[in-house]
DNA sequence: CTGATCCATCGCAATTTAACGATAATAACA
DNA sequence: TGTTATTATCGTTAAATTGCGATGGATCAG
């Protein structure tokens, strides 16, 4: 198993969208974005094999593969995960500076 | 300004809508109360001024009497705020238990 | 090159959300 | 009592979300 140049690769990429969000569009973007149980279980799932996966989601969760891929979808836009193209395969893992900021917004509640 | 009582009667009482919730969907109903810009004003409002608000919370958001009601009613029902009737009235205020339990899931993740 | 695999995207249906005005309910006040 | 003020709720509309199957574009194996 050659998998994966993910670690090397994964650097902060802020998608169009997130770019032009204020503080509190922000913070509800990233918020909103963990707010569906199986984005959750996603990103738990990225935390508990600490490096990237991708189609083992679909296998995990109990839903589509189109659906899957659109939460993930989601979860890059807002900035909790990256995605890195490994050979045919797409290698996920969580980005730790969002985690890190979302925590210090929440102090600002 | 003889407001309010609200400090004597802010004690948790979680809607029938939260209590049947697992772990990840208790989560993700938190999260996604938070997972809008004008119920995160809200709550920086009530953080702000450290008793109850209501109709005061409509003077500052540029939205509707009826839509800022909705917002308040969805951070409510999710456990972020509690509001007490106080006259003609009603007193909003921040649970921060809430606070403490939604960092403390983030922390799980 | 061909076929298989992996994944994102499209198109669609059903549900939810957001916002508003209008209406009702409740409490204070004249 | 009747009036005013405050807030929740209803009904509606528009838009966003969620979920799925189907399609299509890459990439790798043979």
């Amino acid at each position: 198993m050659k998998n994966s140049n993910c670690d090397d690769v994964c650097c902060p990429a802020p998608s169009p969208k997130t770019r032009s969000l204020n503080g509190d569009e922000r913070f509800a973007q990233l918020a909103q974005a963990l707010g569906h149980p199986a984005r959750i279980a996603i990103i738990r799932l990225l935390k508990e094999r600490k490096t990237c996966i991708c189609g083992e989601i679909v296998e995990v969760l109990p839903l589509a593969q189109s659906t899957v891929s659109q939460h993930l979808k989601v979860l890059k836009e807002a900035g909790w995960i990256q995605g890195e193209v490994d050979g045919p395969r797409v290698c996920y893992c969580l980005d730790p500076d969002t985690f890190k900021r979302f925590r210090s917004l929440l102090d600002t509640l």
